[in-house]
DNA sequence: AACTATTTATAAGA
DNA sequence: TTCTTATAAATAGTT
């Protein structure tokens, strides 16, 4: 908005998303609570950052009912659903959540390249050497899957192989049965498997179904 | 803030001040959907109107709560104090939070080289890009560490060689002048303005000043 | 609701 | 992060 204008899209650069996320969340919260005082309205504003840390502001009216949601943070899905009582009472809070969801994210973040400079050099040689290891696991599973696909190639090639075996067989007869009626249409679209001399016959068909 | 600058307090003006409301509002709503955009955040924003009429937005990940309070708003909407209901439903619920951990959890086997086969081929792709471009980040970051410690320790090196340099100066004059004195006690003083040509002396000190 | 003179917010750069 | 600055956006007072 100033300097250029800016589409309204997500930003790419993850520093100047982050510049601009600390620029724009005071901006927002000024004006919230510009809003508020002006107009004697109650105004509450939770912001949760990519990285799920949460920012909020709420007019003083307001303040006390946010506050004591902090203290207990989620009856309200029992109350909405309340067969699943049980299982909301013994299963974690929000805030054990959230604080989970926050490592993964960092973590994840970290994995993707970003935040490196939270961590100490030991931190970068393990991450690193788990890139390795991960990177490693991939190609072998990508390996694994080109296989599955030659494989699967080769299956149906001796198939379709034997299938041409039988028609090598069948043709001749028509052509001798039927010598009036076209056959290039038959043909054309199988002619080259019909010399068979065995072996490199499979090598061409194996190179032509990968493409 | 235009025409004239006017002061954050409320508005003693009953119209004007629902004329600021409504100008005021629209814009903090477009300020929280373009930070929630841009940013890649999840924003909720209530507003209620001195006549407690209720407005709000919410990102879409924040979105489905609300709706589900949707269904039985329209009590609240009078109430003096929001109860706490209304607050408890604007934060993210259990579920969701479970759900995204869900995901992220995935991602982060998935870049630890687990759960593999849940991709197809170009997803691995996809992925063993973005494990090399972390690879190059962190190598980078390492580097800039390195850098950073080797650097200090010139630094500290450069100041070393320079106090070595006065102590050079100062102690064998001191052993010429006061040979009856501890060696010690005058070290630890501050009589490096006399003058020497040095010696070895200066070697040994230079290592005990180091630990 | 529209208009605009100003103020405010902010993108880019340092 | 924080500051600066050129420019875009928001908006107070007016019509």
């Amino acid at each position: 908005m100033t300097r250029k204008k800016i589409q309204i899209k997500k930003i790419d650069n993850i520093s100047s998303r982050q510049v601009t996320f600390s620029k724009r969340r005071k901006g927002l919260f000024k004006k919230a609570q510009e809003l508020s005082t002006l107009c004697d309205a109650d105004v509450a504003l939770l912001v949760f950052s990519a990285t799920n840390k949460l920012f909020e502001y709420a007019s003083s009216s307001i303040q006390q009912v946010i506050e004591r949601r902090n203290g207990c943070s989620e009856n309200h899905i029992s109350m909405d659903h309340p067969s699943t009582d049980q299982f909301q009472v013994e299963s974690e809070s929000s805030q054990t959540l959230r604080k989970k969801l926050e490592d993964k994210s960092r973590e994840l973040r970290q994995m993707n390249g970003e935040d490196l400079q939270e961590l100490t050099v030991q931190e970068l040689q393990k991450l690193e050497a788990q890139l390795r290891r991960t990177l490693s696991s991939v190609s072998k599973r990508k390996d694994e899957m080109f296989m599955q696909g030659i494989n699967a190639l080769k299956r149906k090639e001796v198939e379709l192989i034997q299938e041409n075996q039988r028609l090598k067989h069948v043709v001749p007869d028509l052509i001798i049965g039927q010598r009036q009626q076209s056959l290039e249409s038959v043909i054309s679209g199988s002619s080259y498997f019909l010399e068979d001399d065995g072996s490199d016959t499979s090598l061409k068909l194996g190179l032509t179904l990968h493409n």
